[in-house]
DNA sequence: CGATGTCTTGATAGATCTCAATCTCAGTGG
DNA sequence: CCACTGAGATTGAGATCTATCAAGACATCG
């Protein structure tokens, strides 16, 4: 499937989005376009020929398994985003879709022509990298000296800005994207740990449960406790 | 002061490696050497003027600090290391040495102007970067769903491949780089939690500790479980 | 309506944290 | 030379938190 940059929901903030028409043209050329349903692994740990893919729309996991073969959800990919090893011999995590998922893939080879021919588009990737990297270090900070509840509800603030319009405010009223599993995976606790903050949570006036993914925030500031 | 890359240490190693040396002295032009003693901040969170720098020799930590006041680490950086916001408006950790330093820095300004000139430097920091964001999500992968006994042999493991000068065997005898202290907050444990675990892996026949810092490695497989 | 998967809630056990005492070691000064 | 001192490390006992195991509630879908 060919790929259509002038109807692309992300041409303005994805990282190709430093290119300029034709250079973009000439990069589409280079990618395929894939659809991915839930569940479905982008990219396995291991995997011989390395790839790469920006995010169209939906939301993508990368995660690794510990010795028991628990999951453990290291990263979000929302739209925009930018998956995919490009100096490692093999990825070392895997890539799930989380949802529904567009995304704009790439061989290795194509984007490491793309990088030497288009120096924009480096400075573009690196400043992705880190912004990643920035997220995989708040997670970290998150793990650990905090209670189950203060990072189930971090986890929840986080989700509540992610899923509002303006970038500073959270939603007051918005749908958790992931399921108790994930979120579990994410703060390496249990689905019953999650759980049962999500119930103090409520039961403290933080926020209110709407079925079992709607999320309505009372008071913000007790979710930073 | 001025730097004087012919005598470099990391002149193959760090990312100013992929430049000509005409570049590379222009390079050094626009960047000042310095010292740091053990415990002195390179960057501080929230910095007005962005810097970016690359570690010549020691080791520097990058960490936050909970709500509590508890140091978190949240990576370290090794000789030929890369540290510094170049996007974002101002750091947002701590950058602390380790060991008594030296370093070269740089103004973002000054990075940026070489980003621009040299395409190849976007290219060496990106892999940079995108090492980095593999650490980090290491560290993320092994905190959880291991027991405190597991972290820390694994804790104990990587620092002695990192002092040996092969890259595959870990050294059979070395000195742990960090105090309990560190340790702890490296995992996010506690320091005593760190004692007693090394005491339970010196029982179990894994390691032999030496004084305080010193280790000896007896069983390494037994450090993996 | 029953079936299935997800989520919630409860009781218990296990692990880590906290608080406190002791120990080691290097540096200091008498 | 030796005692003193202070920082870091080890060890112990109890409190606290989370994981585990088990059961029940809820929603979705056929």
């Amino acid at each position: 499937m060919s790929l259509s940059c002038s109807t692309c929901p992300v041409r303005d903030s994805a990282a190709c989005a430093v290119l300029s028409e034709e250079e973009r043209a000439e990069l589409a050329h280079a990618g395929t376009a894939r659809q991915l349903g839930r569940g479905e692994t982008l990219f396995r740990a291991g995997d011989r020929d390395a790839a790469c893919a920006t995010l169209i729309s939906g939301a993508l996991k990368v995660t690794s398994f510990d010795a028991e073969g628990k999951e453990r959800i290291l990263a979000l990919i929302h739209p925009a985003g930018f998956v995919g090893e490009l100096f490692a011999p093999f990825p070392s995590h895997d890539v799930v879709a989380l949802t529904d998922c567009r995304l704009c893939v790439f061989a290795r080879t194509s984007m490491e022509a793309a990088l030497d021919k288009h120096p924009a588009l480096s400075r573009a990737l690196l400043r992705r990298a880190q912004d990643d990297l920035h997220a995989a270090r708040d997670l970290l900070a998150l793990g650990s000296g905090c209670s189950a509840d203060a990072q189930v509800g971090a986890l929840v603030l986080a989700m509540a800005r992610a899923a509002s319009d303006s970038p500073c405010h959270p939603a007051a009223r918005f749908d958790l994207p992931l399921t108790r599993c994930e979120m579990a995976s994410m703060l390496g606790l249990t689905i019953e740990t999650v759980s049962r903050s999500l119930s103090r949570l409520e039961k403290d006036g933080a926020i209110q449960r709407k079925g079992t993914r709607g999320i309505e925030l009372l008071d913000p500031t007790r979710l930073e406790e």
